[in-house]
DNA sequence: GTCCCTGCAAACTATTTGCACCGGG
DNA sequence: CCCGGTGCAAATAGTTTGCAGGGAC
């Protein structure tokens, strides 16, 4: 079985690939936006990611940053995620296998799983439909051990509190 | 197999148990969304609600549908899908068996599915992480066989035409 | 009667867009 | 040089909230 890690850098040729396919130019802000996505690991809003892009580029704007982010999704580079907080959250794709989410009601916290049979059973259904599937999404919501209750149970948020 | 068919005026009870349980009253303006929500069928925008529930109640305003669809939501009734629009479409829940989805990407066209398989597996998944799953949101993006370009292959919503 | 509920409009939040200027190719 | 890309601010879109008056219990 040949073992293939992906890094995260190894996606910025890719980026680039696309940039040329579509004839759009490699700027200052773009190189600092998606320097500072690629450098993710978990879910970014794009207010933290402007922050982080500015420190390369502190004239960077938040306009940009949709507009580029826009641009990682449709290059396949990033996939957005709405979980229940209003704000879309990106991560990057590509990089791990894909996963999944279970998000726990009461403390808000995300755990990610993954599971291959899950992606093969979806992948034969979606197939018998006539689709080719390009991206997905699988969210689960529920409690938590210590949610539901159950004695010496305890929560992965434990101490990563929501505000 | 006892087959039982739930119809959306079944549901029409938990409703009514919720609003006993939390103490909360029952007005006509709730009752004309609830009765406009258990009558809908796919995925409904709360705009469209409205309008629905102003042939019973033609003061209804919005705000209240939006508070009382929370509620459903609650209740467990109500179920909501964010799919690429921007808006929160809902749908009932517990009527028929989980389904999930799959979006064209080109024609934004909605196919519904359901698989036991999946199911099974993403509940066995989750509990093993000692979640309890409550909801969930399982949709995959892709393109139909007529956006693939495959002859012959057509598009769900070939006549369905978005907007 | 007492509060909960409601409609309206204003407030908010996240995202998009118009426009004059800037800089990559 | 040309035209796409950018920042800013204003514009949208969806959703939430404050408040005075009304209705359920």
């Amino acid at each position: 079985m040949g073992e293939v890690k992906l890094s995260a850098s190894n996606l910025k040729e890719p980026w680039r690939a696309y940039m040329r396919r579509k004839g759009l130019k490699t700027t200052q802000q773009r190189e600092a936006i998606v320097d500072a996505f690629l450098r993710t690991t978990g879910h970014v809003g794009l207010e933290a990611l402007l922050s982080s892009a500015r420190k390369a580029n502190p004239g960077v704007g938040l306009a940009t940053v949709y507009r580029t982010v826009k641009l990682l999704e449709e290059a396949g580079l990033a996939a957005s995620r709405q979980f229940g907080s209003g704000q879309t959250l990106y991560e990057v794709s590509g990089q791990r296998a894909h996963h999944d989410h279970i998000i726990c009601q009461q403390c808000q916290f995300i755990v990610e799983f993954e599971s291959d049979e899950v992606e093969q059973l979806q992948s034969r259904v979606a197939h018998r439909l006539g689709f080719n599937i390009l991206q997905h999404r699988h969210e689960l919501f529920g409690l938590c051990e210590k949610a539901q209750g159950i004695p010496g149970g305890h929560c992965p948020s434990e101490k990563a509190r929501k505000k």
